[in-house]
DNA sequence: ATGCTCTACTAACCCGATTTAGTAGCTAGT
DNA sequence: ACTAGCTACTAAATCGGGTTAGTAGAGCAT
């Protein structure tokens, strides 16, 4: 059964971030069970977390005893080992009582350590990166870090400036989510689709020989022989990879690539448009196909735009596999046939890569990669191929999101 | 023109977040304006970013000058007038030159500051929240404020406890999007989309008056008198208001709402999946219908899915609203007729409303409502409406994103 | 010689927690 | 009687920068 609280009671307080091992069982419970009760609707609750919190030394104070003390005992600190229960339970009462908590700045100021990560991503409102933010927000947070987001916006001055404002911030490590990396930096690095041979930078990738195969494969089974495909943008850093792991695959198949076939994505922030128009030159080349690889999920929903426009039927004209799996992905109507990347999962990689790199600091300095494996999810954008005999009018299935 | 720059150069030093305020113009302009170079591919470039920046004592010993000089300068502290422009030139110059940068968290902690805001959505990964994130993010990152953003999924332990944690991460204030609000804390709070009249809150809101009448008078107008609705769950903010204002709309159009004709999303999370259940049971009234409102997008795609499967054609059998436009709004075929919540500008207003309210902090404790308008999004899934007799098919337009 | 003003600084404390080195007081052993 | 060892703590330094009250020294006037 999964942990219903956010924060592991057990963990050693050293490696603890927050507050979050100061106390015993007994308040951490109180602290962290919150009944929420219903009240009257517009009623504020009371709780007002008041204007000055304690401080340690006036906890100390308070207590007739140092502040040390009060620190080293809040912090289960070895050092305590010799203080008598009564002590303690005095002090974690009065802790409770009064609600101390540590200043959190004080704490990362001593420690040298923020328990807070940076994220950088293209932008946090397209379905990619807020999925794999989703992913490393989940694990982040059960470890009692936080993390900054921001989006470059394929802005090559921010995607520099950016890192280095997250050093001030005295971030304790960085992800980058399909961002052209060159950096070296003074803390841990972890990539999400990148494909940077960065010293002492881990990626985590998708593993692209697979991902090519099982979608070729898929098709070919189908019956498709004739297959365009939708390449993508110069910048991006998969294109090259993907691209190459195609070719590789239809080689196996022994399935020949046509140059006319192959078009590929103009222009920065992602928008079915640039789908759009690249199936526009596929078309405008006159040579027929049977079905449709695209580069990502959002270019295949543009594509499948341009396709009904010619008057081709998707799927009975024209099988459509996109790339991603992004949310919407499956609302589409038809739903997409994709290759999911398991963005969430890879965020949630990414996060814990992360952190480990960041507790055993110092130690290791091995970039290297993590693959993670793609499913082929077979929706409505995918059928038999006809080979021009248009088959009779097929009900749509229901979605499987 | 925009500003170039992350930051504004001119700000009064006290109330600049960072060191943006510290140097003068020239290493101003040599930190901030980064050219990037194209290197080698894979190639780092050798930035790093040593792991021991210069503290202001280091600086000051340096210079042969105390600390508190060195700090009044780099301050622009009134204190430091006297202060001959020769010296001032020497400190600045070696700020530059050693990349001299405060320490983060010495100076929150002195300042009791943390120039960082929280952020608490539904989902980072919904296109709802995402969007709106996404013009927070623009307005805070230009002003120099960081965010922390967290996801409550729903979960009324984590709406609880999120805001505390914010609070003891010493954040300056918090928006909330999309969530319900019932808590009074000792920081300035800006809800987005949210009905609440607790004290001292700002709301952020759509004029939902507005909302409804545009949507019921496209409809009304292009002939639709038999209008089905699917209303939110239970728990949203926006339900109730959202309803009374279509019914509203309906009395003053002259329309009247048949209870069989009024459907409700169930289910906590998000996706097509209850539009696609709540308009199974409109279907299954058999009262009949030439229009659909639904409550959001994401159950609108749901609901063209379920008309699909019953054999009727979108929008040349039923017409179809939604409500939100999300970005995937744009990439449906066909592309869905929508009322546009400006989110990203809701977004950026939250963010500037929130560090208004955290600047002239004490003077103002007035919360209230900040109105938004909405915008009828006319795309694909609006037509005339037929009265049973089937129109001709129609070439579907090229989408309006 | 004394006082006054001004320039150009600085000493010293503050923010709040962590941590090391140490100490006072007691008991036990030889 | 003296030391060793233990218990139960604490003093004080530290992290890095902000700030206030104040001072040394020069120049000038009386």
């Amino acid at each position: 059964m999964k942990n219903l609280f956010l924060f592991n009671v057990n963990s050693i307080a050293r490696d603890v971030p927050q507050h979050r091992a100061c106390y015993p069982d007994s308040v951490c419970a109180r602290l962290r069970i919150v009944t929420t009760k219903k009240t009257g609707k517009g009623a504020a609750r009371s709780v007002r977390m008041g204007p000055k919190p304690v401080s340690l030394k006036e906890l100390a104070e308070h207590l007739g005893l140092s502040p040390a003390t009060v620190s080293l005992v809040i912090n289960r600190s070895h050092v305590a080992d010799s203080i008598p229960q009564e002590t303690k339970d005095r002090i974690f009462a009065a802790a409770g009582k009064y609600k101390y908590r540590p200043n959190f700045f004080a704490r990362s100021l001593r420690a040298q350590r923020s328990f807070t990560i940076g994220v950088i991503v293209p932008e946090v409102s397209d379905g990619y990166s807020a999925s794999v933010m989703s992913g490393v927000e989940d694990y982040l947070l059960q470890e009692g870090y936080f993390y900054f987001v921001v989006s470059h916006r394929h802005r090559a001055d921010l995607i520099d400036e950016y890192p280095r404002l997250f050093l001030e911030r005295s971030v304790d490590g960085l992800i980058a989510v399909d961002t052209p990396w060159t950096l070296s930096l003074s803390v841990p690095v972890v990539t999400v689709s990148g494909h940077n041979q960065v010293k002492g930078v881990t990626n985590i990738v998708l593993d692209h020989v697979q991902a090519a195969e099982v979608a070729l494969k898929h098709l070919f089974q189908l019956g498709h022989r004739q297959i365009a495909f939708i390449k993508g943008q110069e910048f991006s850093s998969d294109t090259e990879v993907r691209w190459a792991n195609i070719e590789r695959a239809a080689r196996q198949l022994g399935l020949s690539i046509s140059r006319a076939l192959v078009s590929q994505l103009q222009g920065d922030s992602p928008s079915p448009e640039l789908g759009y128009e690249a199936t526009k030159k596929l078309l405008a080349s006159h040579k027929p196909f049977t079905a449709l690889f695209a580069f990502n999920d959002i270019s295949a929903m543009g594509a499948i735009r341009a396709l009904r426009e010619a008057k081709l039927r998707v799927p009975d004209d024209v099988s459509v596999v996109g790339f991603d799996d992004i949310q919407s992905a499956a609302y589409q109507n038809p739903a997409l046939t994709t290759v999911r990347q398991p963005l969430r999962e890879m965020g949630r990689i990414a996060a814990e890569t992360l952190l480990r790199r960041i507790r055993r600091s110092g130690s290791d300095s091995h970039g290297g990669e993590t693959m993670v494996e793609p499913k082929l999810i077979i929706r409505e954008t995918t059928c038999q191929a006809t080979n021009g005999v248009r088959p009779k009018y097929r009900t749509l299935p229901k979605a499987r999101p």
